[in-house]
RNA sequence: GGCCCCAUCGUCUAGUUAGGCCCAGGACAUCGGGUUUUCAUCCCGAAAACAGGGGUUCAAAUCCCCUUGGGGUCACCA
């Protein structure tokens, strides 16, 4: 494959779509994999919001995820401009090519002179009344200033032909097309011009994108073929999914998505996370947006790799890929024909995988933020701090799975009076056993007096001191647990104790108690 | 509704282009067992699918037709 150019096209809406981000990721793979090129175009060709605040975040997204455009905005790059907004000379005068050589033409037809039936709509725009206007009705026009747009004309009694790299051979019956309109009556382009005439004239070879443009394709075909230009490879990729359905993913139907199972686990974790560390409502960041992902603490190798296995496999058995990887593998015809929804486990899955890839330093420095901007800590950098923050993860061993669950662990990280206790397990464990708080003191006097208060050390002490008192482990275990962290579950024990220190679980075993006592 | 697309375990998928190697393989989730005298892991195991009906063929998940179901799209949006 000689010089392949693909490009992504978003206009700028502020957030950067998950499922948009696939679809750039897929252009992004077949350039790279062929080493071609990869090219940003912005549709912003309606201009109402704020640029650069609607730009941002997608430019973000792609920066967060590591993927690099060759040419577009802040690069640059000898097709531009890569704004729609400035490109209005190319469109106009692609137009009147269309319009010179009799391939489109004025309609002064009034929106509501159109018959609102489908079939009536259909035939009466078929006979193309503008066309049948004589000069000096077209001549009155013109003088009084009646606006116009421009359509293409489409040929009729034609079946316009698509070879799709993934849905293979599609057609579609020109009789039932209405002429579309190509130019607004202020002058500017419709998409449909719009991204022939740049697709064009950028060289683009290969246009990937999701399935929902299918239809229009014929009429961009038609375009081309009208302008002269040769067809590029198209490749219709299937939407992302909501989880669990086969219905395209939407910012529209947020409120339907969380009452979804399969999708609540995302907010409630948004809920649990995004007030702590200072985003409120949420940050207004939804499991829709690339943002929501980054901001909670997932890796780019974990999105980048479910993303990639959406609609898309290498073969039959390997799940975790590289960037790397993907590249050398990626081809068009390895892309499933329907749409897949997006499944939060899965996704959770792969970002345990990659997570576990990264060095202790590296999962440090992914969860210090958190702890920053919740106030759990000062300074992570701070050596003790910095040590303390390993060790927890390294307790916490396979239950860092998304960055921002260091948060869950903020027992670690208060001061001894401010633990605050669960009120379940607190219950459980030490208020309901007059016996849990008999013990609890006793093995509070003998850390008290450990030489060693290393894990391995503790290991001994505890076993030692379940040996002499005749007991299970099980009747101590866990109310030591709710003593020193206030939760009924957590990491290893010895290593929490370890972790925390001797001061530390003392005091907050004398807490407990006096808690309990109701002192 | 018209047009178009799609259809394998709950989910993501392999297998479909070149029919037999598939009474259908993997992963996630689920369930069971083991390890861990705590928690999480980990290990082992189980259950789980070719939408239905017709053909073609010695042979069909795979090819053809029909039905059903799901989805997309029908703008002076992109």
């Amino acid at each position: 494959m000689s010089n392949v150019r693909t490009r992504f096209a978003p206009s700028p809406t502020g957030y950067m779509h998950i499922g948009g981000m696939r679809t750039a990721l897929f252009n992004w793979l077949w350039a790279r994999h062929n080493g071609g090129q990869f090219i940003l175009r912005i549709d912003d060709t309606d201009q109402e919001r704020n640029l650069s605040e609607a730009l941002g975040p997608i430019l973000q997204a792609f920066k967060w995820l590591g993927l690099d455009w060759d040419e577009g905005p802040e690069v640059g790059g000898e097709y531009g401009p890569y704004f729609q907004s400035e490109r209005n000379d190319l469109y106009r005068a692609a137009v009147d090519q269309l319009l010179t050589e009799g391939n489109a033409y004025r309609c002064y037809v009034r929106t509501d002179e159109i018959p609102s039936g489908r079939d009536e709509k259909l035939e009466f725009m078929r006979q193309r009344p503008s066309l049948k206007l004589s000069q000096s009705e077209l001549d009155q026009y013109e003088a009084e200033g009646r606006p116009s747009v421009v359509r293409l004309k489409v040929p009729h009694d034609q079946i316009v032909k698509i070879e799709d790299a993934v849905r293979g051979h599609v057609e579609f019956d020109t009789n039932l097309m209405i002429d579309p309109v190509i130019l607004r009556a202020n002058g500017t382009p419709l998409y449909n011009l719009a991204t022939v005439i740049d697709d064009a004239q950028m060289q683009i070879t290969h246009v990937i994108r999701a399935e929902e443009h299918l239809s229009n394709t014929p009429i961009q075909v038609l375009i081309y073929q009208a302008l002269g230009y040769d067809l590029p490879q198209f490749a219709h990729i299937p939407f992302v999914a909501a989880p669990g359905g086969k219905e395209k993913l939407s910012k529209r139907k947020l409120e339907k998505y969380r009452k979804s199972p399969q999708f609540k686990k995302m907010f409630d974790k948004a809920e649990s996370v995004f007030p702590r560390i200072g985003l409120e409502n949420a940050g207004g960041l939804d499991p829709v947006m690339v943002e929501y992902y980054e901001k909670i603490g997932y890796l780019p190798e974990a999105i980048l790799n479910a993303l990639a296995r959406l609609g898309w496999s290498l073969d039959d058995k390997t799940e975790n890929m590289s960037l790397d990887k993907i590249i050398e593998n990626f081809t068009l015809d390895r892309i499933v024909k329907s749409a897949a929804g997006l499944d939060p486990d899965k996704l959770l899955s792969f970002q345990s995988h990659w997570m576990n890839q990264l060095s202790l330093d590296e999962k440090v420095e992914r969860c210090s933020p958190f702890l920053e901007n919740a106030g759990l800590v000062q300074d992570a950098s701070v050596p003790e701090i910095k040590q303390r923050i390993s060790q927890v993860i390294l307790g916490m061993e396979d239950r860092l799975k998304v960055a921002s669950d260091i948060l869950d662990f903020d027992e670690f990280f208060v001061a001894d009076d401010q633990l605050e206790y669960d009120p379940k397990a607190f219950k459980k464990r030490i208020q309901k056993s007059a016996e849990a708080v008999i013990l609890l003191g006793k093995l509070k006097d003998q850390l008290a007096k450990a030489d060693d208060f290393g894990a391995g050390a503790l290991d001994k002490l505890l076993h030692d001191f379940v040996d002499a008192e005749e007991i299970g482990m099980g009747q101590i275990i866990h109310a030591l647990r709710v003593s020193v962290s206030g939760k009924g579950t957590g990491i290893g024990m010895f290593d929490c104790l370890a972790i925390l220190g001797r001061a530390s679980c003392v005091r907050r075993i004398e807490r407990a108690i006096a808690l309990a006592q109701g002192t």
